[in-house]
DNA sequence: CAGTGAGCGAGCTTCCGCTTGACTT
């Protein structure tokens, strides 16, 4: 099976590796006769969209999914658009090679790559599966020397993998569309990440702190002191009477004692009268206790605990980290950093262990070299520990890096040779103090230190914590050298008070810890998932806070009472075990995904993640089942949340706001919520606020001649001006007085409107004259522009200067002209592109409200996302018009349509705004609206400048 | 969520995981 040496000087070999970085370095090993390139991860997929799928397939009905749902899940694969170029080259490569190794990584993606690569590529050559785990000559050389089979369970196992991410994110986001949002997404990952960081913020809110006291006495040994032997030291009380004194661990979540703990709960009346009465009391060490301590080090860092690290000690978020440490794997300083195992090769291992003899001394090295077992359930160890590259580690002075790359590769680096040193060893004491108070109770204080007699490995390396005010576990304390029955004197004694905190929100870096330990998500996609969250608006940042947005809780609420199988914490976990029963062929793929999809009772295996349902009863539905019948969501009760005192937070279409009362009822109220408060901050106080002012108002001044205050607010159909009515006039009713209101020009901004346009717009309409019958001509701006309007006769003007300006003759000028139809129309077309084969009409593009289309004057296409109006060929053209006449005349409710649209794309314009605000948050603070900016884009950016005035 | 008039082609959004450049801001 294995080729002889012999072989191997003959032919020419092609190896197909994964990471052209790792091809590079694989070369070297090899040799002549090798030809090592990189597949450059993946080559095909799942179509995208309707766009990528081919067309015998478009009119399917499960086209959309790219998975024949109806034939055994049969999946439909297409090589990646960007990867066409590399797959050529591989064919061309393959075309002068003896033999194809395909060494792509040996877990379960890497095994469907080296499937793929052989479906796509065809080899008539023999084909060899060759793996490895670390990149070393050696290793390389063992690897070639010993290829396998394919394993095709594993690949099935993939397969499956990614027909469920693909049905539960493409079946279950058009619900989120429906039911909330347009655009919103909605997948194993990502879901179960939002339902996280939404939990940890209910926690938060339904927390109540709780207050509670103690004491902190500073007591001197009346003797001189050094460092190794201080003269004072700080102690808390810690019981009375023998009584534990209560902290904050005593309390739970609701601001109460835990049941049934016998604490001592002080207020601070009594602590300061306890305090009072130590006043004069004179103390002694009631008992010293000494317990050795041993720490041993940490295991060197795999993808998670390097972006935990490098987010506590050098500040990076998960994207900068992973971005940084692949500059350093492609220029050679350290190994791949996208892995679940903790494993250093041999090689490392000797090198780790000269570099500690070498810079620490003999004294810090292990006898044997230490091994740290996987702690990742689900890891796939295809690749080893991240550590610096090479038989022998540079030290970080000698790669000239700088920057970023140089403090990321010091933290591998000493992580990496102090996972290979000795224990750090020492002694942590317990020192209590006792007195009695001038009213006869015995306090009792307590303090706690640590002295290390042996540092070993903290010699190199100290991990960060994530409360930086928690004490250091590794830090030094040291407490005078005291022994029991010494004399001490209270130099001062101060009552402290304290309040319990809500549980922290996550961080980029807590919140990957905990996918990982939930088994969710891979070392790829850890950044990229906090990517995701943010980029739907399902988070945002505070600080290096994870805060969710109310339109998190809402989609988060959606699927929980609808979905909750899909969203419980154990899916994935429960999916990996069943995946591993199909790689190992105790299970089957089909009856796997038909339990998923369709249902019990649609032959299946037993428990797990196929189980899709909401776990009612026994009847386990398929996912098929939940997304088909809607009329059980009710779209309102999802995005309602009671704030209280009968007010309501609901999330909109528009973004979350409060209502108190129903719509067009007496005392109705209802007001914008910033899309930036975090939820735990909405109280009803803080609701009540933003009821009595609604939020986004910019208030411009006093109309001089009506006496009412002008605003500039953000409406249903962009930003306007209006007049404040005084109060109690009328709004319903027969004497009902509306408000004058103005939508802004294009050319106007929120925050930048004066007073004197929005009293020039509110002048409008503008009566221009009347013509020969006396019809009277306005000028007005409307939702197209600037128009006049002549009864029903309306005429677009060119400038929204003209509504001012323009006199009577030109407005009668412009109604002699015969009426234009429409402005798209009077456009000439973009290009021209013959006559189609079919209808024998003229075919031309044209630019229309949704983007440039091809039609024959009968027929309309829109171009496609490959398309373009440039290089479009008139074949193409009749192709797509073909396309079109094929699927009918699109007929839906058609009444309804306009309303619809206008409500989509103004979501979309808001969605976009959100985007704009998040990024500028995160960004410096330009003004970076520049030349596409929306007018919903520049609502957004002015809100945010009126929220932070001091930016 | 304010309410102002015409005429008109829908198509697409979305998942998770594997990899880098090629893009723009």
């Amino acid at each position: 099976m294995s080729p002889t040496s012999e072989t191997a000087q003959g032919g020419r070999r092609l190896v197909i590796v994964e990471s052209p970085a790792k091809a590079k370095t694989i070369k070297g090993y090899l040799g002549p006769g090798y030809v090592v390139e990189a597949s450059v991860g993946h080559i095909r997929d799942l179509p995208n969209g309707a766009a990528e799928v081919p067309a015998k397939y478009k009119g399917e009905s499960w086209a959309r999914l790219g998975v024949n749902v109806d034939a055994d899940f049969q999946p439909i694969y297409v090589v990646n658009h960007d990867k066409k170029d590399q797959v050529k080259k591989l064919k061309e490569l393959l075309a002068e090679s003896d033999e194809l190794f395909l060494a792509t990584d040996e877990d379960r993606e890497g095994e469907a790559i080296a499937w793929h690569l052989q479906e796509v590529l065809k080899p008539k050559v023999p084909v060899r599966r060759m793996v490895f785990h670390e990149i070393t000559k050696d290793a390389i050389r063992e690897a070639v020397a010993n290829p396998r089979e394919l394993n095709k369970k594993l690949v099935d196992a993939q397969e499956t993998r990614r027909i469920l991410d693909r049905l539960y994110g493409y079946e279950v986001s058009p619900v989120l569309w429906k039911k909330v949002m347009p655009r919103l997404s909605a997948g194993r990952v990502q879901s179960v990440a939002t339902r996280l960081v939404v939990e940890r913020e209910r926690e938060r809110i339904a927390f109540r702190s709780a207050e509670y006291w103690d004491l902190t006495g500073t007591f001197a040994t009346g003797r001189g002191g050094d460092a190794s032997d201080p003269s004072t030291f700080a102690a808390r009380l810690s019981a009375v009477d023998g009584r534990r004194v209560a902290q904050g661990r005593d309390f739970g979540s609701t601001g109460v004692i835990k049941d049934g703990s016998p604490v001592l709960h002080l207020d601070e009346a009594n602590a300061r009268a306890l305090a009072a009465a130590l006043a004069e009391t004179s103390f002694a060490v009631r008992s010293v206790e000494s317990k050795p301590y041993r720490r041993s080090p940490y295991a060197p860092f795999r993808t998670t605990t390097l972006q935990q690290e490098a987010s506590r000690k050098l500040g990076f978020g998960a994207k900068a980290t992973m971005q940084v440490a692949q500059k350093l794997y492609e220029n050679g300083f350290i190994t791949y950093m996208r892995t679940d195992s903790t494993t250093l090769s041999e090689t490392a291992v000797q090198a780790a262990r000269a570099q500690v003899t070498q810079l620490y001394g003999a004294d810090y090295l292990p006898d044997k070299p230490r091994t740290y077992a996987g702690k990742v359930k689900n890891a796939q160890e295809a690749h080893e520990a991240i550590r610096p590259s090479g038989d022998r580690f540079r030290t970080p002075a000698e790669t000239g890096l700088s920057g970023d790359q140089f403090r990321l590769y010091e933290l591998i680096w000493k992580r990496t040779v102090a996972s290979q040193m000795k224990d750090a060893v020492g002694n942590s004491v317990t020192v209590k103090i006792a007195g009695r108070s001038a009213d006869g109770r015995d306090a009792e204080f307590s303090a706690s230190g640590k002295t290390i007699t042996f540092h070993g490995f903290m010699k190199a390396y100290v991990e960060g914590a994530d409360d930086p005010n928690a004490e250091l576990d590794d830090r030094e304390r040291r407490l005078p050298q005291v022994t029991e029955g010494d004399a001490l004197t209270a130099e001062e004694i101060t009552a402290d008070g304290h309040a319990t905190k809500p549980p922290a929100r996550y961080t980029e870096a807590s919140l990957v810890k905990e996918l990982e330990e939930r088994e969710i998500g891979r070392p790829s996609t850890y950044a990229s998932i906090i990517g995701t969250i943010l980029d739907r608006g399902y988070v945002f940042k505070k600080g290096t806070a994870l805060v969710p947005s109310f339109l998190s809780f809402a989609v988060v609420n959606l699927l929980e009472k609808h979905f909750g199988r899909l969203v419980d914490y154990d899916f994935t976990a429960s999916m990996e075990e069943d995946l591993d029963r199909i790689a190992r062929g105790e299970a089957q793929a089909v009856p796997w995904l038909r339990r998923f999809y369709f249902g019990e009772g649609s032959e299946g295996v037993a428990g797990g993640a196929a189980d899709a349902g909401n776990g009612d009863g026994d009847h386990l539905g398929g996912l098929k089942e939940l997304v088909t019948d809607l009329g059980a969501i009710d779209a309102r009760e999802v995005s309602s949340f009671p704030v209280g005192d009968g007010i309501v937070l609901r999330v909109g279409r528009y973004g979350p706001y409060v209502e108190r009362g129903e719509k067009d009822s007496e005392g109705h109220q209802r007001a914008d919520v910033p899309d930036d408060l975090p939820p735990d901050e909405l109280t009803v106080e803080h609701a009540e606020e933003l009821l009595a002012k609604p939020s986004g108002d910019f208030e411009l001044g006093t109309d001089p001649v009506s006496g009412n205050p002008v605003i500039a607010r953000d409406g249903r159909y962009g930003p306007y001006v209006t007049e404040v009515l005084p109060e109690g006039t009328p709004k319903t009713g027969k004497n009902a007085v509306k408000p004058r209101t103005a939508s802004l020009f294009k050319s106007m901004a929120l925050d930048t409107v004066t007073l004197d346009d929005a009293l020039k717009l509110m002048s409008l309409p503008r009566v221009v004259g009347k013509d020969a019958e006396g019809v009277e001509i306005t000028a007005q701006n409307g939702r197209y522009g600037p128009y006049l309007k002549k009864g029903t006769d309306s005429r677009s003007l060119e400038t929204e200067d003209q509504l001012f300006t323009i006199t009577l003759d030109e407005a009668l000028a412009i109604y002699a002209q015969p009426k234009q139809r429409g402005r798209a129309a009077a456009k000439p077309p973009l290009k021209e592109l013959g006559t189609d084969p079919v209808s024998e009409r003229p075919v031309v593009v044209k630019d229309g409200r949704f983007g440039p289309y091809v039609t024959d004057g009968e027929t309309n296409a829109t171009l496609r996302r490959d398309d373009d109006v440039e290089t479009i060929t008139p074949e193409r053209g009749y192709e797509l018009l073909a396309e079109k006449r094929a699927k009918g005349p699109a007929k839906k409710t058609a009444k309804k349509a306009p309303a619809k649209k206008a409500t989509a794309k103004k979501a979309t314009a808001k969605k976009t705004a959100t985007k704009a605000t998040a990024a500028k948050k995160t960004a410096a603070k330009k003004t970076t609206a520049a030349k596409k900016t929306t007018t919903a884009k520049k609502t957004a950016a002015a809100k945010k400048t009126a929220a932070a005035p001091a930016e």
